[in-house]
DNA sequence: TTGTAAGCGTTATCAC
DNA sequence: GTGATAACGCTTACAA
């Protein structure tokens, strides 16, 4: 239980270089010292195997070179590859990543949040579903893809020009049927723009664009009801289907081939997030792809900024557009 | 300097209570204190919002109620159930997870044990492909897949197990003519022994069982050749393959299909692991399921046994067959 | 330049 | 039971 195989302390290694508590720590600081003062307490610490106490060191300097991810699970792949992401900005930096993940429980992010602040850690990036999260205005917090208040930035793909990405790429490969699909938390957030910018495409070239927003919703279920009340004549009243995100398009996929649907020759099928199964492999459909990585850098970037006083409230990143197999690419 | 913006201290919380600083420590660690003065001090914290700073009590108990999770990476499904599992695990024992990605990259293996070890965590668990770790003997460090002596306790599935299950599965779905495939780390690995396991089975019938082992290829292209190479008449000269684990059994799947054969019909496919696109989603191909949450467990159990005197070296957790479409099954 | 000493927020050991 | 007080390992004025 206590591990007091004490490991060596800077005052050891003093000892064993035979020189000053002060000199050491110095050292260890990249602060000036002499020449010969150095390679004695290198040596030594070496000698000793001495690694500082970054604990030790963060009470003093309050700052302790880690911060908090906090994420509702990490095996969804866009999850996963944001963990990852985040993960290695924070390493790049020096900074250690605490990872919590919620479940989407609101309960649980509280308590994340808690804990973590009472771990002293430097700042927490966020990817949560709580609308009034409780987090000390003193510590950093960066938001994923949900808007806050203009104090708490918030890093998001570009949702809205995402959706019209996806709704000119259908345009342009021939639908004119258009269908937006949602399936998600009810707390509002920033992917909601998603369908906002796919519609928006549509109503200003005074097209017709139906949309299916399910909230908190358990199963696909009402989305099988509704495409197979629009099927007549073993046709679909619609062409392109833009979904909310890779999982719901890959599910909306199977079910439209249940119904007997081509994909993409009688529907042509966008999702959202650019999910894949390895990293190597293809997307599993048709997709907007997110910046995952420069979702997590921007995050990062503005956690550790040094100077806090002028933050941008919201930061939207560029998407882009990459073929999935489910539309008919020329 | 001094930040008066500072969050309140045990200090602050004994002088707005109106009692001594040792009794304020001494509610906060469950530590019988008189009714009365118990209540002053939790309304006292409360009103000034107060939280311990776990990282002065680690430096004083030497405990952080902390681990590390090392990992390659966290996008590849399993080590992404893996990740989530542990960290569950973790947090359920009042534990915060350190996370590390490594990339397979030895040298950053190294690196995070060094960062993990500065940082003063509670212990370690690590999935790495460095076979001569350098970690401190006095940091409790479970590996997960990967034996390194007897002192360090291994958590992993059973891999031998899990490959005569596959052996005896293809031999139940009447299957004569079995192969075995892997590719992976040339380091040994406690995964190596899905081949043996599945080996042995056939051995022990005096059944003839080819095996195709690569080490650290890049490409799967000496799959593809093999296999050509192996089809006569149309005919492959085998009709039951075992895949070291899903990816490549998705893999070679995909190859058969290209090379005209069907699967399950012509030949059936086992992969190991047990991966999901998403959590409510099926498996990929019929495979040994790796029971996840149980490896995360046991680890974080090893991980921190008060008792560290009888540790085993080895525990080998019990898999599990699921059919995923990749097998004709009854 | 180098050494010294005063804390950082907690816990733990004592007298009381 | 309560309340001073000495560590814990480190940083950082400040003195030498």
């Amino acid at each position: 239980m206590k591990q007091k195989e004490n490991a060596p302390t800077m005052k050891d290694v003093a000892r064993e270089a035979g020189v000053a508590l002060g000199t050491v720590s110095k050292v260890f600081n990249s602060i000036p010292v002499g020449e010969d003062y150095r390679r004695r307490v290198e040596e030594a610490a070496k000698r000793l195997g001495y690694q500082v106490n970054s604990y030790a060191r963060g009470l003093k300097t309050n700052r302790t070179c880690s911060a908090a991810l906090i994420l509702p699970n990490v095996t969804d792949p866009f999850f996963a590859m944001l963990a990852q992401e985040v993960c290695s900005a924070l390493a790049q930096r020096g900074y250690r990543t605490i990872l919590s993940t919620t479940a989407y429980d609101p309960e649980a992010e509280q308590r994340c949040i808690q804990m973590v602040q009472q771990n002293k850690v430097d700042g927490i990036i966020g990817l949560t579903y709580t609308p009034d999260l409780d987090v000390d205005p003193r510590l950093p917090y960066v938001s994923i893809d949900r808007y806050f208040s203009p104090c708490v930035p918030c890093v998001s793909s570009d949702n809205f020009g995402g959706g019209q990405l996806a709704a000119e790429k259908l345009l342009e490969l021939g639908c004119t049927r258009p269908l937006f699909l949602r399936i998600g938390s009810k707390v509002p957030g920033e992917s909601d723009k998603r369908g906002d910018g796919f519609e928006s495409v549509f109503r200003q070239r005074q097209m017709n664009c139906i949309s299916l927003r399910l909230n908190d919703e358990e199963s696909y279920a009402p989305f099988r009801d509704f495409l197979s009340s629009r099927i007549e004549g073993g046709r679909l009243a619609f062409d392109g289907i833009f979904c909310v995100n890779d999982a719901l398009a890959i599910q909306i996929r199977a079910m439209l081939l249940e119904l007997g649907l081509r994909v993409p020759e009688d529907v042509q099928l966008i999702g959202f997030d650019g999910i894949r199964r390895f990293a190597q492999d293809g997307f599993y459909c048709s997709t907007i792809v997110q910046p995952v990585a420069r979702l997590a850098e921007t995050s990062v970037d503005l956690l550790l900024r040094e100077d806090r006083s002028n933050l941008p409230s919201l930061v939207c990143l560029p998407v882009s557009y990459a073929a999935g197999g489910t539309t008919l690419e020329p």
